[in-house]
Order: structure tokens, then C-alpha cells, then sequence
DNA sequence: AATTTATACTTAACATGTTAATAGTAACGC
DNA sequence: GCGTTACTATTAACATGTTAAGTATAAATT
């Protein structure tokens, strides 16, 4: 017996498998898709996280440090180096933001477009690859499940500040 | 219109949006689920990969680094650095496997495995209070699509040795 | 048996994850 | 107006992620 009988409930106290550790899994998960990306990510100058970022921008436009960090699911410290790279690279610039000294804003350069657009689409082709392995549907299942995982009401011990 | 348009025909070209990017759905869904592990984690004096080792090991007993870096989803440079610091904690030791001078054998010192067993009890209880938020069908479906998905298979260029 | 190839692990270098501390600015209470 | 509090961003310190190179041993080839 190994890990077949994980619905007894007379092994209450037994602990899970890692097998069946979330954490353990979402990053395996991880893992495989990332590996179809990377060939891709390699070419570019850019890292997965740098490059995320220029998406982000892409997409939304000029934005502040703590906007670009959340929609690009990164920590403001890594944020943080993550820029100082993408400025010396000449792909973003900065500005303090006028209504608001606190806050930087974000632009992306005009020169790298098109690029980003271009590569978006071996992007897109790559998806389209492991949608075809995974199924539309268990794909579309996956994301609705994973986002309603990432709303899960945050531990008790966040509220203390 | 943002992003409800998921399914028309007529905008192939148009690169996925952020929102459904799988990398991106898996982190965030990751870290929701650790935000709930954390407090336990800090009380520890060991980070998540640490305790993970420790596991894996209390789980299936003398790993060499290889075996106990595929158990524990970790990279082998990483788990060097981990066992370093392992080792100067006294929770394992290190020989050289006998027949095979190559490999390592890693072992769980036995004074630290009641301590482990308590924690993972501690654990299992957070665990079932996320299961109970989420649901039960729900996380046996996700656990599911993710194992599936970590069983893609790789991609073209991962076989240029 | 000598050479080649493969395997196991380590080290190095750089990037990001993570937490805590810090500095500057804005908003609020009085 | 002044002190407090909250917010924005950076920095620091340590741990891990990631890729490439290096070392030692085993296995395979001839």
C-alpha cells in the first residue's frame, strides 16, 4: 500500500502525500509548461519575469511600480531589479509621477513594439501547441479552477499588521 | 470589451491576454495556497524547500541527492545548497553510497522525526480547512489536470543533447 | 587495458523569491 | 500647522531558481 487509500478516513492524523501536496504540484505543473517556453524565452534577450513585465506595459500602458507588480504577479523588490535591468536595456523609462511624488510611471519604449508583438506570436503558437496536447476543455477547466483557488479568503494571520 | 471574447474566430492573431496565461494562473494560485502555510513555516526554523527535503525523507527513508531532488521537485544545485545547511543544523548526514562511489546517501537523523510528524499534523489541518474553502471535488479535479499537465510531453528541442 | 561516453554531484554566476528595514511623500486627525 | 498614520518604492540580506561549467566515478566501446 502506498497511496491508494486516501479516502479512509480511519488515518486521519496519517499526513498527505507529497504526492498530493498543492504546492508540490503547482509547481511541476509549472515546470512542464515553462519548459515549452524557455527554447523561446532563450533567444530573447530578455528573462520570463523581465519579459512578463513588457507585456504587462504592452498591454496596459503606463503604469506605477505597485500596479505593474501586481499584474504581473511579481514582489515589488523584484520589481524593483527587474527595472533597473529593463531601463539599462533602453526598453522602459521612468518618470515620478506628477500628481503624485510617491509614485513612479512606467512607459514602455516605442522601439520594442513591434518586436514584443512579433514574438507574442510564437508565443501564441507554442500555446496553441499544449492546448492541443492538454484539450480546450481541461485547459479552460484548469484556469477557472486555478483562478478560484487564487481568490481563497487569505489566512487569519494576514490581518496583522 | 477586455478580455470576454475568448472564443471568436476572428482574432487568431491577437496574443493571449495575461489573464490566461497558465505560468502565470499557476503562480498566483501557488502562492495563495502558501499564504496559508507561511505562519507555520515562519514558527519553523526551516524555509519551505528545507522542510520539503525533510519530508521527502521522513516519507521514504535514505534518498541520494538525485532521487530526493525528483521527490522533493527541486533542482540539484538548489538541494545542494539545502543539504549544506541541513547538514550544520544536525537534521541529516551524508555518506557515500558503497557501491557506488558517485552517488550520495542521505539520511534523516533520527531526533528530528517526532518533531516533523507533530509539525505535519499541524499541516494537515490547514490543509483541510483549504480543502473545505475550495472543495473537495474541486481540489481532486485540480490535483488531477495538474498532474496531467506535468505528464506533457517535452518539448521538441529538449531532446538536442 | 586504454579511451570514450555517460552519470552524479558540485560550484559558479546571475536572476528572482521572500522578509524586514528604510526613506520619502501623502493623507488624516487634532 | 503639526504630529501621526498610511502608502510607495527602494535597499539589504539571505534563500532558491536557472543555466553552464567543472570534477569525480562508473559504464561502455574498442
Amino acid at each position: 500500500m502506498t497511496s491508494s487509500d486516501c479516502s479512509t478516513k480511519t488515518e486521519a492524523l496519517k499526513p498527505r502525500a507529497l504526492k498530493q501536496s498543492m504546492p508540490i504540484a503547482l509547481s511541476r505543473a509549472r515546470e512542464a509548461v515553462m519548459a515549452h517556453f524557455r527554447p523561446l524565452l532563450a533567444e530573447r534577450g530578455y528573462t520570463e519575469q523581465q519579459w512578463r513585465v513588457l507585456r504587462v506595459l504592452n498591454e496596459q500602458g503606463p503604469l506605477d511600480a505597485t500596479s505593474l507588480a501586481r499584474h504581473a504577479a511579481l514582489l515589488l523588490p523584484s520589481l524593483t531589479r527587474i527595472l533597473k535591468v529593463l531601463e539599462e536595456k533602453n526598453a522602459i523609462t521612468r518618470e515620478v509621477n506628477p500628481t503624485d511624488s510617491r509614485r513612479s510611471l512606467i512607459t514602455l519604449e516605442n522601439s520594442i513594439r513591434d518586436y514584443i508583438n512579433t514574438e507574442m506570436q510564437k508565443t501564441e503558437a507554442i500555446y496553441e501547441d499544449i492546448i492541443r496536447q492538454f484539450g480546450e476543455e481541461n485547459t479552460a477547466e484548469l484556469l477557472r479552477l486555478l483562478e478560484r483557488l487564487a481568490e481563497l479568503a487569505p489566512p487569519a494571520s494576514a490581518d496583522i499588521r
